[in-house]
DNA sequence: TCTGGGGTCCTAGGACCC
DNA sequence: TCTGGGGTCCTAGGACCC
């Protein structure tokens, strides 16, 4: 067996690192993002870790505390944090020949058979050294011979200063002394609900799992836990993945910043985020034959009368048409909609996809004629908004969406936008 | 009063067929 | 009175991730 090592490379407390960069005022200060709708607490900095901010906390739970800290929030500011992830992983990909952007703040180095002039520990200084001095981020390493075992060590290098940020964990030895101290809910792939289960069978920390039997865990939990013992062995069963599958499922929804009881408004959401999922698609070059909406009432709220409900729908034949999507969620609509609630959340969804031109119908299905003009007419309605920001959409997208999310503490889009570049005096 | 959004994979169970 | 069994396909729901 060949041995495998990884690198995963993981920005630290990103959000709000990306804000605090144009903000060299707010260096001591503690620094939250929050999540669509200023709702909860995404993103902390370490100085709002250390006041006991938890992840994913509503906000209104912690104003007072922020308040008496003197805690900075932002709103969600996407753009920022994609241009900056962007210019991070250029780098990354300028030190090892195979990297996988993960998520947006993270990304798994394949250091297989890479011949260094230096070793690894001083690999992880030099990346990080160079991630710091040309993008101001800091990010922290790990290194092990599986990818969940590289989740792990850049955990550790996140914890434990003394490591400098690079945590090295080749060894078996250093491999099992970190197992040990950590409990089983920080293995990547074990969440709340494994961890309870497993704790219930003795299995509290990470080391535990591992020397766990592998068929027993096959099992009494899934494959998917017997791949994860066996990554924490050293095996290494999760492959490097360099490019992006292509996706299966577009969903655009989103929580609205008032609560809608009207119709018509409803209407104007579904349009819109019927819209945002086939500019999607489009962009993926892919088209959809099966549409999902659904709405629902808050989950938290004990005073509303709860409901929650969703309709599909196949097509004849897949597209990437907005306008055919958007007649066919009207419909799925009228069948959902019932009136007297207070709805909080609705969405759609896009799923079964194919290459454009590829798909058979069926033998009593409709054909349908695609016409050269219609699919030119979606990729003028793309160029322009692309070119100019939101320039043409569909009547039913309404103008003034008096629904859409809450953002009032949004950051200038200080890399993305001329008029907001920061001026330095 | 106020609780995110966008994904993936696996499994159990029903429908259907022979 | 007595009412099979095994395979495949599909979907909904659960669990996880960032």
């Amino acid at each position: 067996m060949s041995q495998h090592i990884f690198a995963l490379v993981d920005c630290n407390n990103f959000y709000a690192s990306c804000e605090k960069l144009f903000r060299p005022d707010l260096a001591d200060t503690p620094v939250v993002v929050l999540s669509n709708n200023d709702g909860c607490v995404v993103a902390r900095s370490r100085e709002a870790k250390k006041l006991g901010i938890k992840m994913g906390v509503p906000v209104f739970q912690v104003r007072e505390l922020m308040q008496k800290h003197g805690v900075v929030a932002f709103s969600s500011n996407y753009a920022l944090y994609a241009d900056m992830s962007q210019r991070v992983m250029s780098l990354l990909e300028s030190l090892a020949p195979r990297v996988e952007v993960y998520s947006i703040d993270e990304a798994f180095l394949d250091l297989t058979g890479v011949d260094f002039s230096q070793n690894l520990t001083e690999f992880g200084l030099t990346a990080r050294q160079l991630v710091q001095k040309c993008t101001g981020i800091t990010v922290c390493v790990g290194i092990a011979p599986t990818k969940t075992l590289a989740k792990l060590a850049n955990h550790a290098a996140k914890t434990w200063q003394k490591t400098r940020g690079v945590v090295d964990l080749t060894s078996k030895e250093r491999q099992r002394k970190l197992l040990a101290l950590l409990p089983v809910d920080e293995v990547w792939g074990i969440g709340g609900k494994l961890t309870k289960r497993l704790q219930q069978l003795g299995v509290d920390t990470a080391l535990q799992l591992a020397d766990a039997d592998p068929k027993f865990i096959r099992q009494h939990f899934s494959v998917m836990v017997e791949r994860t013992v066996r990554e924490l062995n050293g095996e290494s069963c999760i492959a490097l993945e360099e490019m992006a599958p292509t996706k299966k499922q577009i969903v655009s929804s989103r929580a609205f910043g008032e609560r809608i009881t009207d119709k018509q408004q409803m209407r104007e959401a579904i349009s819109e985020y019927i819209s945002r999922a086939c500019k999607k698609l489009r962009q993926e070059q892919q088209e959809a034959k099966y549409l999902t909406v659904f709405l629902r009432t808050s989950p938290f709220s004990d005073k509303d009368a709860p409901y929650s409900a969703s309709k599909s729908v196949e097509l004849d034949s897949p597209t990437g048409d907005t306008r055919i999507f958007l007649a066919k969620a009207m419909q799925l609509l009228d069948g959902l909609w019932l009136d007297g609630y207070r709805y909080a959340k609705a969405g759609v969804m896009l799923s079964d996809f194919y290459d454009p031109g590829v798909h058979q119908p069926g033998l009593f299905d409709e054909p349908l004629i695609k016409k050269e003009s219609d699919h030119q007419l979606m990729q003028l309605i793309d160029n322009l908004n692309a070119k100019h920001g939101k320039t043409i959409w569909f009547a039913s997208q309404g103008t003034k969406q008096d629904w859409s999310m809450k953002r009032e503490l949004l950051s200038p889009a200080y890399t993305t936008n001329w008029r907001d570049l920061p001026v330095a005096k």
